[in-house]
This record gives C-alpha cells, structure tokens and sequence, in this order.
DNA sequence: GCATCGCATTGACACAGATCAACCGAGCCG
DNA sequence: CGGCTCGGTTGATCTGTGTCAATGCGATGC
C-alpha cells in the first residue's frame, strides 16, 4: 500500500509519472512543473479539505488513497470519488474545496500552489489537455455511479464495488498484483456503506449472503477472494461487454 | 420552447454564443468553428445516439433539451444527464457513446464532424479551456446528484429538482424568464423518475404531498407555481449556502 | 491475564418506497 | 359522438433496506 520512499526528487522517475496530468509532458514542461513543485505527507484518517474552506494548493496523488465526500448536517454522508495514485486534487480556477477531501491512508501528494499552477497552465498546452481527459474520465466514473446509486439493488452495488476494486488492482500494466482472485479492500465496512449509499449493516448482511452463495469467500474482514470471476460479474447487473474502455 | 429561427447563419446573433464551448472565443476563432459547424434539428422523442455506437459528431445544443441515459436489459434506467442549450454533446477523443442520448423537447444543435473538430481543437485554446472547465461544472453537478440518489429522501430529492431547474430559468444574465416563481417542467414524471432514482408514482405523490403542504402549487400537468422559493429550498436537505457557485 | 475499544456481524422490527391495479381526463381519430 | 391512447393520479399491499440493539472478535494497553 505504502511506497518505499516517499520524497521523489526528479520526476523521470516518478510513479505516477505516465498517468498523472504531468502524462504527456515535454522535458521542457515536465522542468517548469518541476520548479515549482513540493510534496506533502498525510496521515490515514487526516483531514485534507473541507468543503467551503479556501483551497490554496492542487495536487497529483503519488501514494495512498483518500476520498471526496459530501454530506448533510444530520450524518448522511455519501462518497462522491475515490482517489487513487495519479488522480488529480483540486480545480484551477476555483477558490474554495466543494467536496471533504480525506486520507484513508497514509497519503504522499505533489502539490502545486494554485495561483502559480493556473498561470504555467497557460503555457502548457498539454497539461491542460490531459486536465480535460482525466475529467471527462472521472464523469463518466460519476455517472456509472448514479446507475448504481439509482437503480441498483443492495446485492449488484457490493458486487459492483468489489468487481470494480477487481479491476482497478489488475490495471496497472496488463500485470496483476499478486493474485488475481485475491483483492484487498483498502477501505472499511463505513467507507463502503458511504459509497454504496447503504448502511453499514446492510453491507455486512450481503456480504455474508454472497459468501453464502459462494460468490466470494472472506480471510480476515479486509481480505476477499474470488473463486469465480464471470460469477461475481453476472451479479453486478451490468451487461457483460461494458463498453470496451477501461 | 422551441426558437423561431432554427438556421442561425452567423455565431455573433447565436442565443448560446456566451455559454457554450465557443464562449471565450476570439473572432478569427469563431470563424474557424463557423467554417465547418452546420446545424441540424430533431424532433420530440428521437433518439440521437446509442450507447455503444460510434458517433461521428460533437455539437452544442442551440436550443431544447435532451437527456443522456443508462440503462440495464432489465429496464431500469437511469438518467446521467440533462442537456440545456449551451451543453455540448460528445467527446473529443471518443468513437462510441457511452450513453443513450434522446431529444426531449424538438431540438437544434449546432455540430461539428469529429475529426475536424478535433483537430481544430489544438489552434482554439480558448476552446479546450472552455471545454475543460464546463467538464469540470458537469462533474460537481454529477457529483451533487451522486447525494441525491444515495442519500435524500423521496421528498428532498423532488424539492432539489424543482429547485434546480428554478435555478436554471432564472440565471441567463441574471434577469428571470418571465414569472421567478413559475416553473415550466420540460420532462415528464417518467423523465423526472428516472432522473431522481424514483417511480413515477412515487414522484406524482410527493408532488401532491408538497402541494397539500403549500409548498408549491401545479397548474396543469406541467407548470409549477412555487409562492415560497426559501420554503422549498427548506425541502432539499441541502445546506442553504450550497457553495456560492450556481 | 483482563478490560477496553473499534469494527464487524447478526437479529427483531419498522417504514419508505416499490409494485400491482384501478381510475381519471385530455387529446385524437374514425 | 364513442372509443382509444397516453400521461398522470390514487389506493392497497408488499418488500428491501433502514433502524435499533445486542453480541462477537481481534488488537491494544495496563
């Protein structure tokens, strides 16, 4: 989860390097970030925006995950986004964070101070660029989730959810990480219940009812293995081709 | 509704010139995209794209509504999006849609092929930026629905759609569209059902539940007289600063 | 060893919203 | 005019998920 070491001093060899917003960059762009750039560290469990609070820096994720969310005064809280390694923190041009932001574990960022970042924006033709892809990326994440916040039942949202941990832990290079069947859940039954829009309680009881069905087998409470994948696919609700991208 | 004109030959008279993708453009800008647009029109209920299927044009919406759907075999469906004009349909980049796209109300939009549009794109800066940051506007409002659908109440979530298109009437420049406090829904209660992860008969007894409650009063099927804007703002669940923008 | 704490599981029950079904009213057409 | 269709409303009933509460269980500290 944690990356060996977490101060990077040039950014050829960053891990993020070739899918952050820094992606397509010239050597000559990649300096003018390179200048201006510091890094961050956080804690699991820290705060790192509130929403309506001034928000003076951007950020790259280089390690860790956190995530956006976004509540009521009476509790309810519902998780909007998921930011994992080379996601991106923060809007140029806008003042003040809109969403929570917190570290859900330990969490390395690169930052830019905002004012100077929008203005090498001008110059830097394709940052702006993959700024626009990776927006229209995280919509079309945003709007796959209204589908399942909508109109999906309890069983097909964990399926969706653990289909998509799945998927997102093969992707890195075609390779998987360790095995395939095996996923570890980098976030609780709470931060799931939040996603999910369930309850907690709901989340365990159709956990227990897959594990019953033989859907997924449980080692421990953050270790879940996937005796079938198609299976557990079949239960998501979606259809099967899925659209080819990701 | 609909505009009187439908062929508007020149962008400098066009109603969405200042809101769409080519609101920040120069005029030698304008006539790039002036020299490749063309305009095209669909009637009520037509379909405009399928999920899955190649779409070889990009185009901003001059004047109408459309919606942007998913849905599964099983007929549940959900709306991902609601298309006023000035919102841009397609994306640069992308073959297929990812979404089934349906005129609502008879439609104009002002298109461009793909490809040329694409590569055009590089000589607009002013384009992309534009692009960029109505993506971004599109995300927070995804993001906003993402709570909606996973935490309000039936009530809170008819409220929040009232509110929103009384928002969206009123803000071209700051003056109302006719009567602030009377609304023209452009959907139906199955458009709005399927907007707010509901059924439709759900939605036509919490509008009569809010009528009798004197929060808003129908006239017709489709008018809404809302006589206490504060008052439905109450019925949200939102908190009442909602992020100074909008 | 035992107490404590945080997270997760399980059970009993309540309720918001879905489902199924009847009915209404306006527009349209033969 | 009568019959039909389509969108909408209203009623009766069912059910999936929320709520409230008790219990389990591993980790941590004394």
């Amino acid at each position: 989860m944690a990356i060996a070491s977490a101060v990077l001093p040039d950014c050829s060899s960053c891990p993020i390097r070739h899918r952050a917003v820094c992606a397509r960059c010239e050597p000559n762009e990649l300096d003018s970030l390179n200048r201006i750039k510091f890094y961050k560290t956080y804690d699991a469990g820290q705060t790192i925006a509130i929403r309506g609070e001034p928000l003076e820096t951007v950020a790259s994720i280089v390690a860790g995950t956190a995530t956006l969310t976004r509540s009521i005064e009476d509790g309810r809280t519902q998780l909007v986004g998921l930011l994992l390694p080379s996601d991106f923190i923060g809007r140029p041009g806008r003042e003040a964070a809109l969403y929570d932001i917190t570290a859900v574990t330990d969490l390395t960022l690169c930052c830019f101070h905002r004012k100077p970042f929008e203005e090498l924006l001008v110059e830097l033709p394709h940052v702006r660029e993959r700024l626009l892809e990776m927006a229209l990326d995280e919509l079309d994440a945003a709007r796959d989730w209204m589908l399942l916040l909508g109109r999906k039942t309890a069983r097909e949202r964990i399926a969706s959810l653990l289909a998509l941990i799945v998927k997102r832990s093969i992707r890195p290079d075609g390779g998987a990480l360790g095995d395939k069947n095996r996923v570890e859940l980098p976030i609780t039954r709470e931060t799931m219940a939040n996603y999910l829009g369930l309850t907690i309680e709901t989340v365990s009881r159709q956990l227990t009812k897959l594990r019953k069905d033989g859907i997924i087998q449980l080692d421990g409470k953050r270790t879940i293995l996937i005796p079938d994948l198609a299976a557990l696919m079949a239960e998501t609700g979606d259809d099967e081709d899925g659209g080819v991208l990701f």
